[in-house]
DNA sequence: CGCAGGTTTGAGCACCCTCAACGAATGTGG
DNA sequence: CCACATTCGTTGAGGGTGCTCAAACCTGCG
């Protein structure tokens, strides 16, 4: 079983929320149900979408099961072009999102977005190798923090899978490290996917 | 002290190659001794690099003195253009280098660069995030082999520090999986930094 | 030849993963 | 409206991979 053929199988990925290409590409926005796939591994890459509301996780799967989140893109931004020719990742609905397909666009208005994207990846790469576990999940709540306007109430969308699969820990970690966190008052967790962060000075040192 | 000032002043970090910016860059290349920094974190970001004979380590350093290289530059490559206007990384050559600068280039010139570097931090970051330290070690093998032009004979710049620091491992691991892959016949150790993969095969497959 | 830096190897331990069970939340059907 | 199923999240116990600390060994070079 290839790749992409357990992407569109697995009980989880639903299925694609469009038809392959229209090929004169929609300028309204396509509503993606939570789960569904934007695009896959191995596809043609020839546009770009924009979140217009909800998110998206962008990941890449190991034959024996393994999965690396390498982001997840809110409302407001970019992504698809993190290939040449065709896709080298899996792109999914992590909640009911709303896409907006954008035309080929000159290179002087890609070539910013490209290098934000190089930028996040790189600093994402920090985090991976040389982290550990506290701090990483420190670091994720202050990104998704400033991500959301840097207020001190965050909704995240996503599962303790998909958190777990970003930061390259396990999910037990992830949720050992959140409850450390509460218990020393440094964040609260009002509902099981917001976060309020008391003491964000703390949390920044942590997140080094 | 700042990290800048920790740059400037590590033993290991001699000099720099050349004065901050000769206004009309130079176009001829520039000679860069082992250990001399090219750019350094938080200067100002307004030129691109090839270089021309030897190797360059773009990495970062925390507080605390970790270190994360995240991408290593051989010849023929371009680097540089990892922030928009002041550098998040240090560039040094790892050994004598040859340095040119390059000017100003339209974005049509600099995008497929840009996506090439965002291709191969993207890859980088499932290594880092989800792949053991030997799984770590035969990828970093094979994508020197592959960038050396896929000969089975591999001529390392870089010391088992910076392999290290690239793979997220400490360099003991490093060595004890070289060790292990020498034992196991995968691979030969003709000279400290010389690699000969005996079953690349075998190597691949490890990479996953 | 002697020194210094880099590399290898070993012993012990810490952090995080694995496996497992429990608890909470949401949705569905009766 | 409640019982149940299912998924998601939390917590615990135990083990393994890779790190820390330490010493010995090369190797290049003055």
């Amino acid at each position: 079983m290839t790749l992409h053929e357990a992407f569109r199988s697995a009980p989880d990925h639903r299925q694609f929320a469009w038809a392959p290409a229209p090929s004169s590409g929609s300028l309204q926005p396509v509503f993606v149900p939570a789960g569904a796939g934007i695009y896959a591994q191995g596809e043609k890459s020839d546009r770009l979408y924009r979140v217009e509301f909800g998110a998206v996780r962008v990941y890449r799967l190991f034959a024996d099961g393994r999965r690396q989140i390498s982001a997840f893109h809110l409302c407001g931004e970019v992504f698809g072009f993190e290939a040449h020719a065709t896709h080298h990742f899996f792109a999914e609905a992590i909640c009911a999102t709303g896409i907006r397909t954008l035309h080929a666009s000159p290179a002087d208005e890609l070539l910013p977005v490209a290098l934000q994207g190089l930028a996040r990846a790189q600093a994402h790469l920090l985090l991976l190798g040389r982290q550990n576990a506290a701090e990483r999940v420190a670091a994720f709540l202050i990104e998704m923090s400033e991500r959301q306007g840097g207020l001190d109430r965050i909704e995240l969308p996503m599962s303790r899978t998909d958190i777990a699969d970003y930061l390259g820990l396990t999910i037990e970690t992830v949720s050992r490290v959140l409850s450390k966190l509460r218990r020393k008052g440094i964040i609260r967790l009002p509902a099981l996917r917001s976060v309020e962060i008391a003491k964000r000075t703390t949390l920044e040192d942590m997140a080094a």
